[in-house]
Formats: structure tokens, sequence, C-alpha cells
DNA sequence: GTCATTTTTGAATCCATTG
DNA sequence: CCAATGGATTCAAAAATGA
């Protein structure tokens, strides 16, 4: 009774390897299974990160890297190794008309795309996780490393992959389903944490993002095998989602938290929809944008309702006025001598001949862009 | 006097190719420019690899359909020929601190990154061009392509890149830029059209992405260098900029619609092209010096802003604590038990009746330092 | 128990200058 | 070349703590 938990949708003679965690390497383990015998693959694999020295935050704590063995490459040679291996395992098992997802950061992912394009993979779509809660660059030396990018591809340029189009629109609330989603990292109770309260696994996807490529690109009772299986969010959806999972995991550990966290999952359909809603909010507009869009330009003077204070707007959408310098809240509290100002509503100015507060302008802009919110 | 409208910034005895399209072969005419000549890089490549009529080859020959088998592989590696040649080019005539922007999609980005590392190009960020109105997928198979992605890559490990993080900040409301970038395609009055009203290139980029890219990673009077200049979008935002542009480009048609394009644009105001400044720049004064004007006098006690740590001036500008002794930073790291802390910000001192960070006496400093002219 | 405030944390290729 | 050190730097969300 107890193997039957492991085993979410009964199928009389089901291949033994049908939802269950394959212990061992990779590209060993695969050869286990039978060719043409997958729908779907999603892979996490190792990003090849090259972290030198530790990062702090300004508060002085310590930034808990990813330094586990796992993700340590000699070279780029030695990655793509590792990568063309891997790809060319799942291949075979893949069913002709079946499709791959890689999900990887600039680290690796231009690697993983030129590679599936050399083995004929054919790539479909990339798609973008935009993370609503990213970790900051501290150091201020680059831009918030804010997303990480999927690549979606079929078998070869003929495969009739599957993609669920219709149900794509309909949870998006009746637009096509763009290729950059909004979703949040995995933290709260979804993040699985050992006795001592600390996470299993360095690098935990949120299930959110699982449910939506699945419900995108797999039908219900569909093989999903992902073959960098850590600690099982691939297969904790395809069971909520009554989908098959093979998982591949070489860390006992990691086997057997994922393993306990699938056990513990209802198949329940009705929770795709909880699953697939992602973050839907008001596009932010910050003060830059209203130059790039052309609605105050460069060496404009901006002043407050009374024309008491003014300042002048740079190139790069800061303001000046004296010596005083910074961004339009910064300015608009020192000429006031005040701590802290809204500078949208502090800041006027001359707009088709009225003294318009440059929030009214930034109304507009709110107005072109809500669509791409999402 | 026609010549000098091309040069937006007058300098004297300068190089004869700045601010000038050169027509031409990319990496044939970049032979001409001087090694080590270029501050940035912005490369908008081909990357019609695919196209559903058929496969072009970078030449723009017309790949022969019966044999695509074969000339996929070859496309591919034909590709990455291209792709090598010309940034093995641009890096020649790349400063040793300059940097490099490449944007493309799914069809050539992984190609373009991957190759970029095997040069020796350092990735800083890959940054994700949304656009807010995106074609969308005509024929509802695969999810909207609603963003292309851009790479920027100093040209190796150690290189000194430009990052102007506190004008991006100021220009995003004071939270640090992220790497998505919600930006809308070229229409409207910016798109250039000829005179039967067809679009006069078939990929003209958003001024404001250009805008954006060089706010952020250059500075005024920069040489910025565009391999496939295009309809010179490069060269327009980089002369209203106050930067200095290269641009190489084959199709006279190009050159011509460019360089009128870029003729009618006006330069900005030097005040308005001013980059927002932080702390980093600001000349460095030591602890000493607020001894020397007599803002501290020796034997004075500071004490953190809750007054939990104390520590006493000496007259060498060192402070004591008990046992512990070094300067404002090694006594305020070990009085809290940190191994490192900004002694600026965290001493204080009593100043004209109010508890004072040093931080802000140093600011009366550098206040008398630049009224006197530095 | 409720609400407000503080603390914690996340796939990160994260410093510059002087001696 | 390296070592030492001055000193600049964080956002959103959830959990933990306090009133």
């Amino acid at each position: 009774m107890k193997a039957l938990a492991r085993k979410p949708i009964e199928v009389a003679n089901q291949a033994p390897w049908l939802d269950t965690i394959i212990k061992g390497d990779c590209i060993a383990a695969l050869e286990k299974l039978p060719s043409a015998s997958v729908d779907l693959v999603f892979a996490d694999p190792p990003y090849n990160l090259q972290l030198e020295g530790g990062l702090t935050r300004p508060d002085h704590s310590v930034v808990d890297a990813v330094d586990d063995h796992w993700d340590k490459f000699d070279s780029f040679e030695a990655y793509d190794a590792f990568t063309r291996a891997w790809l060319l395992a799942v291949r075979r098992v893949l069913k002709p008309d079946g499709a791959l997802w890689v999900i990887g950061s600039y680290h690796n992912i231009f690697r993983v795309g030129a590679m599936l394009q050399d083995l004929g993979f054919w790539i479909l779509n990339d798609v973008v996780w935009r993370k609503a809660n990213p970790m900051p660059n501290f150091r201020g030396k680059r831009f918030t490393n804010a997303h990480e990018t999927m690549i979606w591809a079929s078998r070869g340029q003929g495969s009739k992959y599957t993609f669920n189009y219709e149900a794509m629109k309909a949870f998006n609330d009746d637009v096509q389903m763009r290729s950059d989603w909004l979703l949040p990292i995995c933290t709260g109770g979804e993040r699985l944490k050992d006795g001592d309260g600390h996470k299993v696994h360095p690098t935990q996807k949120p299930e959110a993002l699982l449910a939506r490529v699945m419900l995108a690109s797999s039908k219900p009772g569909d093989v999903i095998l992902d073959p960098f299986f850590g600690s099982g969010t691939t297969g904790a959806v395809a069971k909520r989602l009554g989908r098959h999972f093979v998982g591949v995991e070489r860390e006992q550990a990691y086997i057997d938290a994922a393993q306990a966290r699938i056990d513990a999952v209802e198949t329940a359909p009705a929770a795709a929809l909880e699953l697939l809603k992602g973050k839907r909010s008001e596009p932010r507009i910050p003060f830059g944008t209203l130059l790039e869009r052309g609605l105050i330009v460069p060496g404009a003077v901006l002043t407050d309702s009374r024309g008491r204070h003014q300042a002048r707007v740079r190139a790069d959408a800061s303001l000046e006025s004296g010596a005083m310098m910074g961004s339009i809240h910064r300015v608009g509290a020192l000429v006031q001598g005040f701590d802290a100002c809204n500078g949208w509503t502090f800041w006027h100015v001359h707009h088709n001949g009225r003294l318009t507060s440059i929030d009214d302008l930034r109304k507009i802009v709110r107005d072109e862009l809500a669509a791409a919110g999402g």
C-alpha cells in the first residue's frame, strides 16, 4: 500500500519508473527509460555561477550563496560537454512530438540555448520569469538581476507540440499570454525547510511557475521528466495537475525531501486556476519614463504649484536646483527643507499651456502602458 | 560648414571618423578604426536565420530549401563564424575598460551570448526589453513574443566599466533599476518612413531604449560604436545626449536616411547632460581633516546614533574605546563585533547642540572646499 | 488575539585605492 | 603582484517580535 501512495494516477501495467524519483547521475539514470516515452521535459540544470568572493548586504549580514559542489565546473568547455550529454540523453527519451523547457540565468542560458539549436531542438519561445521580489544588487554595480530565462523548444522543427492556447488566454483575462511572466520567488510555507529551519535546496522554484509551464504545454496524463529533480517542484505540481512525473536526482537528501513533499500532494485539477494566478499589478511608472515618452524634455524647468521653488530636469531624469541634486522626491524635500516629499504631486510643469502636476502626466503614460503590466 | 553639422561636439583635431557613418562591411570597415578607441558598443546584428519562407545566410543569400537538413547546420555554423568575426573586430577597437551591448531574439541571442563568453567578454547583465505593444501571435501557436534580450558585457572580467548607478536609481524613483525594462516599440512620428509611407528599416529600435542604455553605461563625450547602424537610432540618441558616435552600415539607403535623421537632432544643453553622482565620486576627506578644521576636538566622545557605543577621539584622529583602537571604521566594526563598518555614518557627535553624524560634518568640509574651488 | 514594527532573506559571476 | 584598509551599498515579502 505504501508503494501506491507514490502513484497518484493508477494505470494498469503502468511502467515501474512512472511517478518515481530515480537516484543517480542524470545521464546514466536516463538510460533506464525507454526511448520516446516522455511528453515534456522540465530541466533546471546547474547554472555554473562562478562565484568568487563573499558578498554582504549593506547591513553587513552575509548573503547565503549557492556554493554547492554540483554547481562547479572547470571551464565553459566542461559545462558545454555536460550540457550536450544531458540534452542528448533527454532527447532520446522524448517523444517525437514532445517538448522541453530549460531554465537558466545569463551565466548558462546562452550556452544551453546554442546547444539546443545545435542538437536539432526547435525553439518555440524564450519566456522570461520576472521576479516580483528579486535579490537586490547590494553593491550598486549592476542592474538588479530581476529575471531568469526559460527556453521552450520542441524536439524538432516539425514536432506537433502541445500548446493550450485557449486555456492560457482564458486565464490571462482573454488576452494572449505573453512571453514575460511576473511571479514571486519561492518563500514562506512553500519553501522546504529542514529541522533546523534551513532551506532544503538553495534554488527551489515556485510551484506557480511549473504550473504555468504544464498547463500551457502538456495534457492531463502526460509524462513529465525532470532530470534535475532537486526539491521536487516538478513532481509536486505534476501530481496536483494530474500529470505523471519522472525525476532524476543524485542527492539522497533532496530525494527524501521531494518524496515526502509529493506524498502530501493531492491531485486536484481544480487547483489549476489557483496555481496559475500570477501577480497582476498596476505597472509602476518611474519619473524617467516621462522623459522617455517625450512628455518632459531634458532642460525643462519644474516648479511647485505656487511657483516658489523650481528645478531643472536633466537627461538622466535627475533634478538640479542650485547645489541640490537628486530624484524628484529628494530635490522636492531639499528645496522645502523637509526630510521627505512626494515629487509626483509637488512638481509641476507647463503642458499644453497649463501648469500640470507630473503626477497627471504619469496618468497619461499609465493608461498607455496598462495592458503590459501583468 | 556642412561637415560641421555632423559633429555635435567640437573637438580640436578630432578623429575624422568620429560622428560619421562608415559605408561598408562591418568587419572591413572596423579595420579603419584604431585599436582601443571606443568606449561603448551597441550592436543590433542581423538575426534573420530561420524565417518562415526559408533560410537566409548572414550575407542575405538564400539557402536552397531542398537540402535544408544540411543547411540548418551550415547556417548555424555560418552565423557563428559571422558573429565571431564581428565580435573580434569590435573587441579590437574597444578600450580595455569599454563595454558592449548586443540585442537579439531567441533566434540568435543564445549563439551571440555563448560566443561573447568564449571570446573573453564578461557578462554584466542580461536585460529584457519588455514591449508594451508587441505584435500578437496571429496563429495562436505560441506565447506572444513580447520581449527582446540585450546582453551587457564588459571587455573582460576585470574591466572598470561605466555604470551610472545613482542616475539610474533617480530615474527609477529611487529604487535601483531592474533588468526588465518596459518600453513601447518604435512607432508614430519616430518611425522613419520613405516617400511612399513605407518604413525605412524593418527593425528600427526606439530611441528610449538607446537612451537608457547610454545614460546607464556611458558618460558625456564617450565614443559609441554601432557596427550595424541601420536607421541610425544609436547616432541620433548619441548626438542628443552629447556622446560621439561611429556607425558602420552597408546599405546606402539606410545611410542616407540615418544621416538626415541625425542632422536634424539637437544636442541637449550641457547642464542637462550632467550625470547624477553619488558619494563614490566625492573627493576623499580623511577624518583628520575634521580635527584640523576644529569641527571635532581631540578628546571628544563619539557615540552611535542610539548611544550604545562610544569612543574617544585622539589627537592623531584615531579612536579608542576601552582596549580597542584604530580608525573610525575599525573601531566602529570592533565595538559592534562586525568585520566592517562605515565609521562616517556610524559615529555621531554633539554639534551645535544636536547629535550629528560625522558624515554630516564631512559634508560641511566638502561644501567649504567646493566653495574655495577645490 | 490584533495591529504595528522589526528582522530576515533570496541562483550574485557585486569595490577602490594605497602601499 | 598582493595585502591592507577606507568606506559605499538593498528591495519586496514573509516571518518574527512587540505593544
